[in-house]
DNA sequence: TTTTAATAAAGAATTATTTCTTTATTAAAA
DNA sequence: TTTTAATAAAGAAATAATTCTTTATTAAAA
Protein backbone atom coordinates (compact mmCIF):
# COMPACT_ATOMS: atom_id res chain seq x y z
CA UNK A 1 0.00 0.00 0.00
CA UNK A 2 2.88 2.08 -0.57
CA UNK A 3 2.06 5.83 -2.24
CA UNK A 4 3.80 5.74 -5.67
CA UNK A 5 2.59 9.62 -6.48
CA UNK A 6 4.97 11.97 -7.00
CA UNK A 7 4.84 15.35 -5.81
CA UNK A 8 7.67 16.91 -8.17
CA UNK A 9 5.06 18.78 -10.04
CA UNK A 10 8.28 19.39 -12.15
CA UNK A 11 7.92 20.72 -15.54
CA UNK A 12 6.32 18.58 -17.72
CA UNK A 13 8.50 16.39 -20.55
CA UNK A 14 6.79 17.74 -23.50
CA UNK A 15 7.61 21.18 -22.03
CA UNK A 16 10.82 20.17 -22.34
CA UNK A 17 11.16 19.61 -25.38
CA UNK A 18 9.44 22.29 -26.85
CA UNK A 19 12.06 24.36 -25.11
CA UNK A 20 14.75 24.67 -27.54
CA UNK A 21 12.36 25.54 -30.42
CA UNK A 22 11.35 28.53 -28.82
CA UNK A 23 15.31 29.04 -28.28
CA UNK A 24 16.08 28.95 -32.11
CA UNK A 25 12.93 30.69 -33.08
CA UNK A 26 13.48 33.79 -30.62
CA UNK A 27 16.94 34.10 -31.40
CA UNK A 28 16.35 34.68 -35.01
CA UNK A 29 13.29 36.80 -34.19
CA UNK A 30 15.70 38.84 -32.18
CA UNK A 31 18.59 39.17 -35.05
CA UNK A 32 15.77 40.30 -37.18
CA UNK A 33 16.13 43.55 -34.68
CA UNK A 34 12.57 43.28 -32.76
CA UNK A 35 12.14 43.56 -29.20
CA UNK A 36 8.81 41.74 -28.09
CA UNK A 37 7.23 39.21 -29.46
CA UNK A 38 3.21 38.14 -28.52
CA UNK A 39 2.22 34.97 -27.68
CA UNK A 40 -0.52 34.56 -30.51
CA UNK A 41 2.84 35.59 -32.88
CA UNK A 42 4.73 33.03 -31.38
CA UNK A 43 2.33 30.38 -31.23
CA UNK A 44 0.99 30.72 -35.08
CA UNK A 45 4.56 30.46 -36.09
CA UNK A 46 5.38 27.32 -34.41
CA UNK A 47 1.87 25.94 -35.14
CA UNK A 48 1.44 25.48 -31.36
CA UNK A 49 -1.57 26.50 -29.20
CA UNK A 50 -1.29 29.62 -27.85
CA UNK A 51 -2.21 28.23 -24.47
CA UNK A 52 -0.11 25.68 -24.44
CA UNK A 53 3.00 28.29 -25.06
CA UNK A 54 1.91 30.54 -22.44
CA UNK A 55 1.99 27.44 -19.86
CA UNK A 56 5.03 26.17 -20.98
CA UNK A 57 6.77 29.94 -20.83
CA UNK A 58 4.86 29.97 -17.25
CA UNK A 59 7.39 26.95 -16.50
CA UNK A 60 10.08 28.61 -16.66
CA UNK A 61 9.00 31.53 -14.62
CA UNK A 62 8.52 34.27 -17.13
CA UNK A 63 5.22 36.54 -17.54
CA UNK A 64 4.62 38.91 -20.56
CA UNK A 65 2.85 42.03 -20.71
CA UNK A 66 -0.49 42.55 -21.69
CA UNK A 67 -0.98 44.81 -24.59
CA UNK A 68 3.18 44.35 -25.39
CA UNK A 69 3.79 40.64 -25.04
CA UNK A 70 7.50 39.34 -23.87
CA UNK A 71 10.35 41.13 -23.81
CA UNK A 72 12.61 38.71 -26.70
CA UNK A 73 16.30 38.90 -24.89
CA UNK A 74 14.47 38.47 -21.70
CA UNK A 75 13.07 35.05 -22.77
CA UNK A 76 15.81 33.91 -24.31
CA UNK A 77 18.05 34.57 -21.04
CA UNK A 78 15.16 32.71 -18.91
CA UNK A 79 15.68 29.76 -21.35
CA UNK A 80 19.10 29.26 -21.64
CA UNK A 81 19.11 29.19 -17.73
CA UNK A 82 16.11 27.16 -17.55
CA UNK A 83 17.91 24.96 -20.24
CA UNK A 84 21.29 25.23 -18.53
CA UNK A 85 23.32 26.60 -21.48
CA UNK A 86 25.19 28.42 -18.40
CA UNK A 87 26.26 25.47 -16.53
CA UNK A 88 29.21 23.23 -17.92
CA UNK A 89 28.20 19.82 -17.99
CA UNK A 90 30.94 17.60 -18.96
CA UNK A 91 30.27 14.78 -20.71
CA UNK A 92 32.55 11.78 -22.30
CA UNK A 93 31.76 9.89 -25.71
CA UNK A 94 32.19 6.38 -26.26
CA UNK A 95 32.27 5.25 -29.89
CA UNK A 96 34.07 7.75 -32.49
CA UNK A 97 32.55 6.00 -35.57
CA UNK A 98 30.73 8.30 -38.30
CA UNK A 99 27.85 9.62 -35.79
CA UNK A 100 30.48 9.48 -33.11
CA UNK A 101 32.62 12.10 -35.31
CA UNK A 102 29.64 14.33 -36.24
CA UNK A 103 28.73 15.04 -32.57
CA UNK A 104 31.96 15.59 -31.54
CA UNK A 105 32.31 18.01 -34.62
CA UNK A 106 28.69 19.36 -33.93
CA UNK A 107 29.20 23.52 -33.49
CA UNK A 108 25.44 23.43 -31.76
CA UNK A 109 26.87 22.39 -28.58
CA UNK A 110 29.03 25.36 -28.21
CA UNK A 111 25.92 27.25 -26.81
CA UNK A 112 24.37 24.68 -24.86
CA UNK A 113 26.86 24.14 -21.80
CA UNK A 114 27.44 20.61 -22.40
CA UNK A 115 31.22 20.01 -22.71
CA UNK A 116 32.38 16.49 -24.93
CA UNK A 117 35.69 16.81 -22.80
CA UNK A 118 36.88 13.31 -24.42
CA UNK A 119 36.13 10.51 -26.12
CA UNK A 120 37.18 6.65 -26.69
CA UNK A 121 37.60 4.03 -28.89
CA UNK A 122 39.16 0.91 -29.28
CA UNK A 123 40.31 1.86 -33.43
CA UNK A 124 44.15 2.05 -33.28
CA UNK A 125 44.20 4.53 -36.04
CA UNK A 126 41.85 6.99 -34.24
CA UNK A 127 43.36 6.69 -30.70
CA UNK A 128 45.52 9.86 -30.00
CA UNK A 129 44.32 11.50 -32.62
CA UNK A 130 41.72 14.68 -31.91
CA UNK A 131 38.27 14.67 -34.12
CA UNK A 132 36.53 18.77 -33.33
CA UNK A 133 39.18 19.40 -31.33
CA UNK A 134 38.18 16.25 -28.76
CA UNK A 135 40.66 14.16 -27.77
CA UNK A 136 39.98 10.28 -28.79
CA UNK A 137 41.99 7.42 -26.22
CA UNK A 138 41.19 3.68 -25.47
CA UNK A 139 39.01 2.18 -23.48
CA UNK A 140 40.73 1.56 -20.91
CA UNK A 141 41.11 4.90 -19.89
CA UNK A 142 37.37 5.34 -19.44
CA UNK A 143 37.69 4.26 -15.67
CA UNK A 144 40.34 6.30 -14.26
CA UNK A 145 39.00 9.47 -16.76
CA UNK A 146 35.50 8.84 -14.93
CA UNK A 147 36.15 8.70 -11.51
CA UNK A 148 38.96 11.37 -11.70
CA UNK A 149 36.82 13.79 -13.40
CA UNK A 150 34.05 12.97 -11.88
CA UNK A 151 31.64 13.00 -15.41
CA UNK A 152 28.02 12.65 -15.20
CA UNK A 153 27.03 12.08 -19.10
CA UNK A 154 28.38 9.46 -20.89
CA UNK A 155 27.19 9.49 -24.71
CA UNK A 156 27.00 6.43 -26.71
CA UNK A 157 27.35 6.17 -30.20
CA UNK A 158 29.27 3.07 -30.37
CA UNK A 159 27.54 -0.80 -32.51
CA UNK A 160 24.11 -1.56 -31.25
CA UNK A 161 25.91 -4.57 -29.69
CA UNK A 162 28.41 -3.49 -27.27
CA UNK A 163 26.23 -0.83 -25.97
CA UNK A 164 24.97 -2.32 -22.89
CA UNK A 165 28.32 -3.28 -21.35
CA UNK A 166 29.78 0.11 -22.36
CA UNK A 167 26.61 1.70 -20.35
CA UNK A 168 27.60 -0.76 -17.39
CA UNK A 169 31.16 0.01 -16.95
CA UNK A 170 29.84 3.62 -16.83
CA UNK A 171 27.06 3.48 -14.31
CA UNK A 172 29.52 1.28 -12.30
CA UNK A 173 32.68 4.34 -12.52
CA UNK A 174 30.09 6.96 -11.77
CA UNK A 175 28.07 8.37 -14.44
CA UNK A 176 24.75 9.52 -14.18
CA UNK A 177 23.21 9.79 -17.42
CA UNK A 178 23.23 7.97 -20.00
CA UNK A 179 22.68 9.49 -23.84
CA UNK A 180 22.30 6.23 -25.72
CA UNK A 181 22.83 7.05 -29.49
CA UNK A 182 21.98 3.25 -30.68
CA UNK A 183 19.04 1.28 -31.36
CA UNK A 184 20.11 -1.16 -27.98
CA UNK A 185 17.60 -1.01 -25.12
CA UNK A 186 20.00 0.03 -22.01
CA UNK A 187 18.99 -1.15 -18.97
CA UNK A 188 20.39 0.74 -16.10
CA UNK A 189 19.62 0.71 -12.14
CA UNK A 190 17.16 3.43 -10.78
CA UNK A 191 18.70 6.38 -10.29
CA UNK A 192 20.69 6.31 -13.59
CA UNK A 193 18.92 8.17 -16.51
CA UNK A 194 19.03 6.77 -19.59
CA UNK A 195 17.95 9.40 -22.55
CA UNK A 196 17.47 7.53 -26.29
CA UNK A 197 17.93 9.21 -29.39
CA UNK A 198 16.05 6.55 -31.68
CA UNK A 199 16.25 7.31 -35.23
CA UNK A 200 14.11 4.78 -35.29
CA UNK A 201 11.39 5.56 -33.32
CA UNK A 202 11.55 9.18 -35.60
CA UNK A 203 11.76 7.17 -38.79
CA UNK A 204 8.88 4.90 -37.55
CA UNK A 205 6.41 8.23 -37.13
CA UNK A 206 7.68 9.62 -40.36
CA UNK A 207 6.39 5.39 -42.01
CA UNK A 208 3.43 5.64 -40.58
CA UNK A 209 2.23 9.44 -41.46
CA UNK A 210 2.97 8.29 -45.23
CA UNK A 211 0.79 5.13 -44.78
CA UNK A 212 -1.97 6.88 -43.89
CA UNK A 213 -1.92 9.45 -45.93
CA UNK B 1 -18.17 26.06 -35.92
CA UNK B 2 -16.50 23.42 -38.04
CA UNK B 3 -15.85 20.28 -36.19
CA UNK B 4 -12.58 19.80 -35.44
CA UNK B 5 -12.59 16.43 -33.79
CA UNK B 6 -10.76 13.94 -36.20
CA UNK B 7 -12.28 10.65 -36.25
CA UNK B 8 -9.02 9.24 -37.15
CA UNK B 9 -8.62 6.02 -34.22
CA UNK B 10 -4.88 5.92 -35.26
CA UNK B 11 -2.13 4.18 -33.46
CA UNK B 12 -1.06 6.56 -30.77
CA UNK B 13 2.03 8.40 -31.14
CA UNK B 14 3.83 7.14 -27.66
CA UNK B 15 2.99 3.65 -29.10
CA UNK B 16 4.53 4.50 -32.56
CA UNK B 17 7.46 5.19 -30.89
CA UNK B 18 7.94 2.39 -28.76
CA UNK B 19 7.56 -0.45 -31.34
CA UNK B 20 11.44 -0.30 -32.84
CA UNK B 21 12.10 -0.60 -29.16
CA UNK B 22 9.79 -3.76 -28.76
CA UNK B 23 11.46 -5.07 -32.54
CA UNK B 24 15.05 -4.94 -31.16
CA UNK B 25 13.93 -6.37 -27.91
CA UNK B 26 12.69 -9.23 -29.80
CA UNK B 27 14.92 -9.82 -31.91
CA UNK B 28 17.78 -10.19 -29.58
CA UNK B 29 15.42 -12.70 -27.60
CA UNK B 30 14.85 -15.18 -30.51
CA UNK B 31 18.29 -15.20 -31.36
CA UNK B 32 18.66 -16.79 -27.88
CA UNK B 33 16.08 -19.64 -29.33
CA UNK B 34 13.74 -18.71 -27.57
CA UNK B 35 10.01 -18.70 -28.80
CA UNK B 36 7.19 -17.86 -26.90
CA UNK B 37 7.16 -14.65 -24.59
CA UNK B 38 4.87 -13.07 -21.93
CA UNK B 39 3.87 -9.57 -21.82
CA UNK B 40 5.07 -9.51 -18.08
CA UNK B 41 8.50 -10.34 -18.99
CA UNK B 42 8.61 -7.94 -22.19
CA UNK B 43 7.52 -5.42 -19.73
CA UNK B 44 9.84 -5.88 -17.29
CA UNK B 45 12.87 -6.10 -19.31
CA UNK B 46 11.69 -2.89 -20.74
CA UNK B 47 10.79 -1.17 -17.88
CA UNK B 48 7.32 -0.29 -19.77
CA UNK B 49 4.18 -1.52 -17.85
CA UNK B 50 2.60 -4.41 -19.24
CA UNK B 51 -1.21 -3.42 -19.56
CA UNK B 52 0.63 -0.27 -21.66
CA UNK B 53 2.72 -2.94 -23.80
CA UNK B 54 -0.10 -5.56 -24.14
CA UNK B 55 -2.83 -2.23 -25.48
CA UNK B 56 0.38 -1.07 -28.20
CA UNK B 57 0.75 -4.91 -29.59
CA UNK B 58 -3.62 -4.76 -29.74
CA UNK B 59 -2.84 -1.91 -31.76
CA UNK B 60 -0.67 -3.90 -34.36
CA UNK B 61 -3.28 -6.52 -34.54
CA UNK B 62 -1.66 -8.86 -32.58
CA UNK B 63 -2.73 -11.02 -29.48
CA UNK B 64 -1.15 -13.36 -27.14
CA UNK B 65 -1.77 -16.86 -25.72
CA UNK B 66 -3.20 -17.42 -22.01
CA UNK B 67 -0.82 -19.22 -20.23
CA UNK B 68 2.08 -19.30 -22.97
CA UNK B 69 2.37 -15.77 -24.54
CA UNK B 70 3.06 -14.00 -27.85
CA UNK B 71 4.85 -16.24 -30.46
CA UNK B 72 8.12 -14.27 -30.83
CA UNK B 73 8.42 -14.75 -34.52
CA UNK B 74 4.84 -14.16 -35.49
CA UNK B 75 5.56 -10.75 -33.14
CA UNK B 76 8.66 -9.69 -35.41
CA UNK B 77 6.43 -10.34 -38.84
CA UNK B 78 3.77 -8.00 -37.00
CA UNK B 79 6.03 -5.27 -35.82
CA UNK B 80 8.39 -5.22 -39.49
CA UNK B 81 4.84 -5.43 -41.63
CA UNK B 82 3.27 -2.30 -39.30
CA UNK B 83 6.36 -0.08 -39.36
CA UNK B 84 6.67 -0.50 -43.57
CA UNK B 85 10.04 -2.79 -43.12
CA UNK B 86 8.35 -4.50 -45.98
CA UNK B 87 7.44 -1.58 -47.87
CA UNK B 88 10.12 0.36 -50.09
CA UNK B 89 10.47 3.84 -49.13
CA UNK B 90 12.37 5.91 -50.88
CA UNK B 91 14.15 9.45 -49.97
CA UNK B 92 16.82 11.79 -50.93
CA UNK B 93 19.22 13.73 -48.11
CA UNK B 94 20.53 16.96 -48.88
CA UNK B 95 23.67 17.69 -46.77
CA UNK B 96 26.19 15.57 -47.17
CA UNK B 97 28.32 16.66 -43.77
CA UNK B 98 29.30 14.37 -40.83
CA UNK B 99 25.70 13.74 -40.00
CA UNK B 100 24.60 13.50 -43.60
CA UNK B 101 27.58 11.00 -43.87
CA UNK B 102 26.77 9.26 -40.14
CA UNK B 103 22.90 8.78 -42.06
CA UNK B 104 24.13 7.74 -45.74
CA UNK B 105 26.67 5.28 -43.75
CA UNK B 106 24.29 3.97 -41.29
CA UNK B 107 23.72 -0.11 -41.76
CA UNK B 108 20.75 0.27 -39.94
CA UNK B 109 18.38 1.68 -42.27
CA UNK B 110 18.84 -1.42 -44.30
CA UNK B 111 16.52 -3.51 -43.02
CA UNK B 112 14.19 -0.55 -42.10
CA UNK B 113 12.38 -0.06 -45.71
CA UNK B 114 13.74 3.36 -46.25
CA UNK B 115 16.30 3.71 -49.33
CA UNK B 116 18.43 6.90 -49.48
CA UNK B 117 18.74 7.06 -53.39
CA UNK B 118 20.70 9.95 -53.75
CA UNK B 119 22.53 13.06 -51.65
CA UNK B 120 22.89 16.41 -52.72
CA UNK B 121 25.55 19.00 -51.50
CA UNK B 122 27.18 22.33 -53.03
CA UNK B 123 30.82 21.04 -52.63
CA UNK B 124 32.03 20.20 -55.46
CA UNK B 125 34.83 18.20 -53.76
CA UNK B 126 32.01 15.50 -52.64
CA UNK B 127 29.75 16.08 -56.00
CA UNK B 128 30.30 13.01 -58.21
CA UNK B 129 31.71 10.69 -55.13
CA UNK B 130 30.22 8.24 -53.20
CA UNK B 131 29.07 8.10 -49.15
CA UNK B 132 27.84 4.28 -47.96
CA UNK B 133 27.30 3.77 -51.58
CA UNK B 134 24.91 7.22 -52.40
CA UNK B 135 26.29 9.09 -54.89
CA UNK B 136 26.16 12.80 -54.41
CA UNK B 137 24.64 15.07 -56.85
CA UNK B 138 25.17 18.88 -56.76
CA UNK B 139 21.95 20.65 -55.35
CA UNK B 140 20.34 22.15 -59.12
CA UNK B 141 19.97 18.30 -59.91
CA UNK B 142 17.37 17.81 -57.23
CA UNK B 143 14.49 19.30 -58.92
CA UNK B 144 14.81 17.06 -61.49
CA UNK B 145 15.05 14.44 -59.62
CA UNK B 146 12.83 14.38 -57.26
CA UNK B 147 10.08 15.09 -60.15
CA UNK B 148 11.43 12.01 -61.77
CA UNK B 149 11.29 9.91 -59.29
CA UNK B 150 8.44 10.38 -56.79
CA UNK B 151 10.51 10.48 -54.25
CA UNK B 152 8.18 11.09 -50.92
CA UNK B 153 10.55 11.60 -47.94
CA UNK B 154 13.54 14.45 -47.86
CA UNK B 155 16.31 14.52 -45.46
CA UNK B 156 17.78 17.65 -44.49
CA UNK B 157 21.10 17.36 -42.87
CA UNK B 158 22.05 20.83 -43.89
CA UNK B 159 23.24 23.64 -41.85
CA UNK B 160 20.71 25.04 -39.87
CA UNK B 161 20.59 28.49 -41.93
CA UNK B 162 19.75 26.99 -45.59
CA UNK B 163 17.29 24.39 -43.94
CA UNK B 164 14.21 26.18 -44.70
CA UNK B 165 15.00 27.23 -48.22
CA UNK B 166 15.94 23.42 -48.87
CA UNK B 167 12.19 22.54 -47.40
CA UNK B 168 10.38 24.99 -49.19
CA UNK B 169 12.19 23.59 -52.59
CA UNK B 170 11.30 19.95 -52.02
CA UNK B 171 7.94 20.60 -50.73
CA UNK B 172 7.59 22.52 -54.25
CA UNK B 173 8.33 19.89 -55.91
CA UNK B 174 6.58 17.43 -55.02
CA UNK B 175 8.12 15.58 -51.50
CA UNK B 176 5.22 14.56 -48.56
CA UNK B 177 7.50 14.37 -45.96
CA UNK B 178 10.46 16.14 -44.07
CA UNK B 179 13.00 14.54 -41.81
CA UNK B 180 14.52 17.50 -40.48
CA UNK B 181 17.89 16.55 -38.25
CA UNK B 182 18.73 20.43 -38.00
CA UNK B 183 17.70 23.10 -35.14
CA UNK B 184 16.14 24.72 -37.32
CA UNK B 185 11.78 25.10 -37.15
CA UNK B 186 10.97 24.18 -40.36
CA UNK B 187 7.30 26.18 -41.72
CA UNK B 188 5.33 23.73 -44.16
CA UNK B 189 1.86 24.03 -45.49
CA UNK B 190 -0.67 21.75 -44.19
CA UNK B 191 -0.76 18.03 -45.41
CA UNK B 192 3.03 17.78 -45.17
CA UNK B 193 4.38 15.93 -42.77
CA UNK B 194 7.92 17.35 -40.76
CA UNK B 195 9.35 15.11 -37.92
CA UNK B 196 12.03 16.62 -36.31
CA UNK B 197 14.92 14.95 -34.66
CA UNK B 198 16.03 17.15 -32.54
CA UNK B 199 19.45 17.06 -30.69
CA UNK B 200 18.81 20.03 -28.68
CA UNK B 201 14.90 18.58 -27.28
CA UNK B 202 17.08 15.13 -26.04
CA UNK B 203 19.45 17.07 -24.59
CA UNK B 204 17.53 19.29 -22.41
CA UNK B 205 15.61 16.54 -21.28
CA UNK B 206 18.86 15.30 -20.51
CA UNK B 207 20.26 18.26 -18.81
CA UNK B 208 17.04 18.92 -16.52
CA UNK B 209 17.05 15.44 -15.77
CA UNK B 210 20.62 16.24 -14.00
CA UNK B 211 19.47 19.70 -12.63
CA UNK B 212 16.56 17.81 -10.19
CA UNK B 213 19.27 15.25 -9.54
C1' DT C 1 -12.22 -34.66 -16.33
C1' DT C 2 -11.56 -31.00 -13.03
C1' DT C 3 -8.67 -27.71 -10.96
C1' DT C 4 -5.04 -24.51 -10.91
C1' DA C 5 -2.09 -20.95 -12.22
C1' DA C 6 -0.24 -18.15 -15.81
C1' DT C 7 -1.54 -15.24 -18.81
C1' DA C 8 -4.18 -11.99 -22.06
C1' DA C 9 -8.09 -8.88 -22.72
C1' DA C 10 -11.39 -5.61 -21.48
C1' DG C 11 -12.89 -2.01 -18.86
C1' DA C 12 -12.45 1.57 -15.21
C1' DA C 13 -9.85 4.92 -13.02
C1' DT C 14 -6.22 7.94 -12.87
C1' DT C 15 -2.93 11.09 -14.50
C1' DA C 16 -0.97 14.12 -17.82
C1' DT C 17 -1.46 17.26 -21.42
C1' DT C 18 -3.75 20.23 -24.38
C1' DT C 19 -7.33 23.22 -25.65
C1' DC C 20 -11.11 26.26 -24.63
C1' DT C 21 -13.28 29.99 -21.93
C1' DT C 22 -13.33 33.62 -18.94
C1' DT C 23 -11.20 37.24 -16.37
C1' DA C 24 -7.69 40.61 -15.45
C1' DT C 25 -4.21 43.85 -16.95
C1' DT C 26 -2.43 47.69 -19.31
C1' DA C 27 -0.69 50.70 -23.09
C1' DA C 28 -2.59 53.59 -26.34
C1' DA C 29 -6.35 56.20 -28.25
C1' DA C 30 -10.23 59.10 -27.56
C1' DT D 1 -9.35 60.88 -17.52
C1' DT D 2 -12.01 57.24 -19.61
C1' DT D 3 -12.48 53.85 -23.04
C1' DT D 4 -10.81 50.44 -26.04
C1' DA D 5 -8.35 46.67 -27.77
C1' DA D 6 -4.49 43.68 -27.38
C1' DT D 7 -2.77 40.77 -24.62
C1' DA D 8 -1.55 37.60 -20.58
C1' DA D 9 -3.19 34.71 -16.80
C1' DA D 10 -6.11 31.67 -14.51
C1' DG D 11 -9.40 28.29 -14.43
C1' DA D 12 -12.37 24.75 -16.59
C1' DA D 13 -13.08 21.28 -19.87
C1' DA D 14 -11.69 18.02 -23.06
C1' DT D 15 -8.55 14.78 -24.80
C1' DA D 16 -4.87 11.50 -24.67
C1' DA D 17 -2.19 8.21 -22.43
C1' DT D 18 -1.09 5.33 -18.72
C1' DT D 19 -1.98 2.45 -14.94
C1' DC D 20 -4.99 -0.31 -12.12
C1' DT D 21 -8.64 -3.81 -11.58
C1' DT D 22 -11.45 -7.34 -12.97
C1' DT D 23 -12.74 -10.96 -16.02
C1' DA D 24 -11.89 -14.49 -19.41
C1' DT D 25 -9.01 -17.99 -21.46
C1' DT D 26 -6.29 -22.01 -21.63
C1' DA D 27 -2.32 -25.26 -21.08
C1' DA D 28 -0.75 -28.13 -17.67
C1' DA D 29 -1.20 -30.62 -13.42
C1' DA D 30 -3.98 -33.31 -10.43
Amino acid sequence: METKKQIVSSTPEPTIRRLPMYLSYLKNFLSDGREYISAPHIASDLRIDATTRTKDLAYIGISGKPKIGYSVPVLINYLEEFLGYNRNDLAFLVGAGNLGTALLKYEGFKNTGLRIVAAFDNDTRKIGGKIGGVEILPIDKLRNMIERMHIAIGIITTPEGVAQSIADMMIGWGIKAIWNFTPAIIKAPEGIFVENTSIYSNLAVIINKIQNQ
